[in-house]
DNA sequence: AAGCCTATATTTACATGTCAGTATTTTTCC
DNA sequence: GGAAAAATACTGACATGTAAATATAGGCTT
């Protein structure tokens, strides 16, 4: 319970549950009761209501008018619009970012390297894609685009739980997420803007290639309305109540 | 009371209040009471706060706790952000667009601009707006990335204002609106990618040219937080509840 | 054994009451 | 008359009560 007492009890149960959906400690698909963490974050149910509300409208969660609420599923069709969001505006940032040359925002760029390297290190890999974010970050602050870039990570639920789980499952991933983002910063420094441009590319299509791999290993997690997963195997999502799932971290509890 | 009987208490009063909003109904920097509103709509006071805190979210209504809410004033700062993402996705779009060829969409696009036309006969600038927002968004539903599209629109509400507020007092802007969207629907029939991201470019770059008028001729609806305004004349912001509005329309109270 | 009906439990949506913080008005004092 | 201070009115944040919709479980019929 780290909430600070000047903090309003509504945000305090907002992030809190974001961060266990965006870290996947809730595994996607999985029941919410809004009485049973009302009790568990000892608040009443309207801050719990509120943040559920916020978090439905970022299609965290959804909510069943007078049936239930659940942890949302990753939804690939939403992965590629998010990617698609996220590329382009990007790649937009850093052709703005050679053109103004804010260089003073080099070194930031690098120490959020280092605590990534650190994190990795750890085998911590909620805070390895925390920095990873706050990388990319620094390039909006850069251009005066912050609040584009607040609205990239809002959009992108799907897209981030996604990461996290390739990043876990898949030991290659890390290494070059890290030596892309110290090119990237080398590129930034010559103001090389098609070396810069052609790093971005590689850097966000590597991702796309590990899905289908990670769907054919956990496809309880995915949403599987259209396409995607061959109509045999589509397995018929069970009613809400269904899912009082234990209290489990869903992403530690995997092999990898 | 033009709700179907179906829809949430909630969903109600916040499609209602933001379209007065959007449609410059109400004036921005106009105090909004929770109690006021839970009397006119006929419901109770949570629906009503449910519906001030999505709009606050997507930073349409300002939200002091324990002293009172308001529409937000046209902020500059975010319009410039939000150009810059609603520029490069729709940049994105077309050349997606182009590269695609859903050219069973080029109709449905024109569709809208005969509506835009007739909008425009009718001297009906919110329809005017609505069926230009609707010709862009054919954009992306054509590549399938139409949550894009609502993501724009919902993050640009200090830009949509302030494109209403042109095309209301600043006649010229509309006649070029209409022409340009032909033109790009001619290119896009040709796939002539230069010239289509040329008349995009053109399209998104003229208002910025009119925002300097507006402030000067409005300044009252306008944030002024830092430079923009030159210091002289930074009027005190009243506080909310000094500010209890008539109910006129603002934007058809202006001459133009 | 399979399918249907009903009783019950649980859920969200909404209404209402309370409280603490803020703006405004009134009063007090010089 | 003017400034400080106290009283008042109003606000949003939160707690809790109620109702309608939905899911579940168990018994019933066939």
């Amino acid at each position: 319970m780290a909430s600070k007492d000047s903090e309003k009890a509504a945000d305090f149960v907002y992030t809190t549950i974001r961060n266990r959906i965006l870290n996947l400690e809730y595994k996607p698909g999985r029941g919410l009761s809004a009485a049973a963490l009302s009790q568990e974050l000892k608040v009443s149910r309207s801050p719990v209501r509120e943040a559920l509300l916020r978090l439905s409208l970022e299609s965290l969660v959804e909510i069943f008018p007078q049936s239930g609420s659940r942890v949302s599923l990753i939804d690939l069709n939403k992965v590629t619009e998010e990617r698609f969001l996220r590329k382009n505006m990007e790649i937009a940032a850093v052709v703005e970012f050679i053109s103004n040359s804010p260089v003073e925002y080099l070194d930031e760029m690098q120490r959020f390297i280092d605590r990534q390297i650190e994190a990795w290190n750890k085998q911590d890999i909620v805070d390895f894609l925390k920095y990873d974010d706050a990388f990319h970050g620094v390039i909006f602050k850069a251009i005066d685009k912050y609040r584009c870039w607040e609205l990239i990570t809002s959009f992108c639920p799907n897209e981030h739980r996604l990461r996290l789980l390739s990043s876990w499952v898949i030991a290659g991933t890390r290494n070059s997420v890290i030596s892309n983002h110290q090119d990237l910063v080398a590129a930034l420094e010559r103001k090389d803007r098609e070396e810069a441009l052609r790093i971005e590319q590689q850097h966000l299509s590597r991702i796309s290639e590990e899905s289908a791999k990670l769907v054919a290993v956990y496809p309880s997690i995915f949403r599987s309305d259209t396409s995607w997963i061959p109509a045999e195997q589509t397995t018929v999502q069970p009613h809400i109540r269904s899912f009082q799932d234990g209290n489990e971290n869903f992403l530690t509890s995997l092999r990898h």
